[in-house]
DNA sequence: ATGAAAGCGCTAACAT
DNA sequence: ATGTTAGCGCTTTCAT
């Protein structure tokens, strides 16, 4: 079938080129001290050599340090948790650690056999971005079973939970929903509607705050799917209605559908309507018009996760929140409330 | 710092729990045959009275059929490759395999030691999505160090190479390039410009070869960079050409770039220009005007590569190949030329 | 149909 | 500073 594949060189091969034992050769790879600089060089020299490279799950099983991480997530092509994923993947790999991802599907519930069993083994170190109800479930399990090696990003109130600050790293949107929320009511706007995703977002609770801090009572949210196409269709008879002149959508690719629906609906933008997004894609500042949003590091997200976690593992110091705070951009898909005729 | 957890179950304790050796149980759980019916029952009883769970290092480590992949790849959140990499994670987990992810940065280069490094241990089966320099470097790395056990995805002419059948899943998108390509013509548009990703894909030959064969001398190819804004940027100049009257580009977040630089530059479109891309990612159908594109089944492709990366692993039927060929959808960026003046 | 023995490549604990 | 001895949890091969 295919080539024979010449045996991988072990440590004990590099031991013998080097003239020492394979104890000192696995100190030397993991510099640990206690090792003369002679006798390291000797070593190095032999693994380069040989071309030598450390098997990882015998590492694993030996029960060294652990040096990977495991994803939980529900959908990857997703722009929020692809580009958590990056951000979890640049800071993992910076640290030597392997990302496995395992992608969790929204429509289907998971025991705890099956979702521990996807770890490489029993305490593997794992990160869940947790969006939906699915993954939440499998942060649950995961935090159960292994409360010292497991993280979390979302924004789903997972901050109520108690200890929550130990493991989660939150996406605080809530506040800057409020904040787009106060700035539409402001430009006139009578109310702002609420095209929500699956599960419930902190986000929405900010939206609702602000409402009704204005003395507004929120108008029932609009559930929508994932898709661009699931919010244009969710949206069809909101925005064929007149009275309806804001609406905050629960992130960028829902605003997009939206807007389709909008134009198709001949209302124009954001002389009838206002319309603005959450996550700042890329496109969001290419789409014509101008999508107004709110701007959500991710991918900091992502590597102050991993930072977490890897602090979890392996103790040292507290490491710092390092992303940008939600701010809302605004650009041109929202604007004054047309004056009452 | 963390609770102390408790030590995971091994097969020695199912074993003893089940009356049986550690031997059965592994037989068991591999499903191998030779193994009484009653036998089985008590086993899985204790297993999962137990909640055991293999440990995937022992069982890669003692020999056992490796059940998980690497997936090398240039950035997970560009569309082709994010669908590319949820095909794979569809097929691999439907089959019981893990799924790592290794992101190589394209604005680096890795030693032949960097790439393997990455993997968990030497022969470990890896699929490659390469579409650039960097990936079709390590495709060649990893092809040459253990090929029985790495395919690829990518159309950057690798199909040239010898025996590539063997180990490649190829986007044919030259035949549907070449057809968009005519298409143009055939609407009256004098020649086709190109706005083409970094590395030179197989689209860009139909491009030319459709040109060629219509008696045109292809014009100078625009280079872009991968972001919609690199695209902006980059076809600057040519929309504010009025000779310039249809663009072909790499990718539909290109096309969105040449879209929001036309209409910076006052130009109709379709009117003025013709603009077409490649994907169909669901925003070029909610996009307004909606988008010509190219369909392209990444996530069947990427299906595809770890159905052929199984089999090259462990025998059994040719797999046949199972995504959609590439297809030209019309919709609303394109149309005839404008009688000239 | 089941069990016993050996060993995968490494790290840890204990020598020296 | 270096070497020796035990395993980690599993699959293989060979007995029975």
């Amino acid at each position: 079938m295919s080539a024979a594949e010449p045996k991988p060189v072990s440590m004990f091969d590099v031991a013998k080129r080097a003239g020492v034992s394979h104890q000192t050769v696995s100190r030397v790879i993991n510099d640990a001290p206690m090792v003369a600089a002679a006798t390291r060089a000797k070593v190095k020299a032999a693994i380069s050599e040989l071309g030598y490279r450390p098997n990882r799950s015998a590492r694993t099983l030996a029960g060294g340090a652990v040096r990977s991480v495991t994803v939980f997530t529900f959908d990857t092509s997703l722009y929020g948790t692809a580009e958590t994923l990056r951000g979890i993947e640049d800071a993992a790999s910076a640290a030597g650690f392997t990302v496995l991802i395992s992608v969790l599907d929204p429509e289907q519930t998971y025991t705890e056999g099956e979702i521990l069993g996807r770890l490489s083994h029993d305490g593997a170190p794992a990160i869940v971005i947790a969006h939906d109800e699915t993954t939440t479930q499998a942060r649950r399990i995961l935090r159960k079973a292994q409360p010292g090696a497991v993280v979390a990003t979302g924004d789903d109130k997972l901050r109520d939970e108690p200890g929550a600050a130990d493991w989660l790293v939150p996406l605080d949107d809530r506040l800057v929903a409020k904040r787009a929320t106060r700035y539409l009511l402001s430009m006139g706007h009578r109310t702002v509607h609420y095209l929500a995703m699956p599960g419930k977002a902190r986000r929405q609770d900010g939206w609702s705050e602000a409402l009704l801090e204005a003395g507004i009572e929120p108008p029932e949210v609009i559930p929508s799917g994932w898709t661009i196409g699931s919010a244009a269709t969710a949206a069809a008879d909101l925005v064929a209605d007149p009275e309806a002149t804001a609406i905050m959508c629960g992130n960028d690719d829902l605003a997009f559908g939206v807007l389709h629906a909008a134009h198709h609906a001949g209302r124009s933008i954001p002389g009838d309507l206002s319309v603005i997004g959450f996550d700042d894609c890329p496109m969001a500042a290419y789409h014509i018009p101008g999508l107004t949003t709110v701007d959500l590091d991710f991918r900091g997200v992502g590597r102050s996760a991993f930072e977490l976690l890897r602090h979890k593992l392996e103790g040292g110091p507290e490491p710092r929140t390092s992303w940008r705070s939600p701010e809302l951009i605004v650009r041109e898909t929202s604007g004054p409330a047309r004056p009452r005729s």
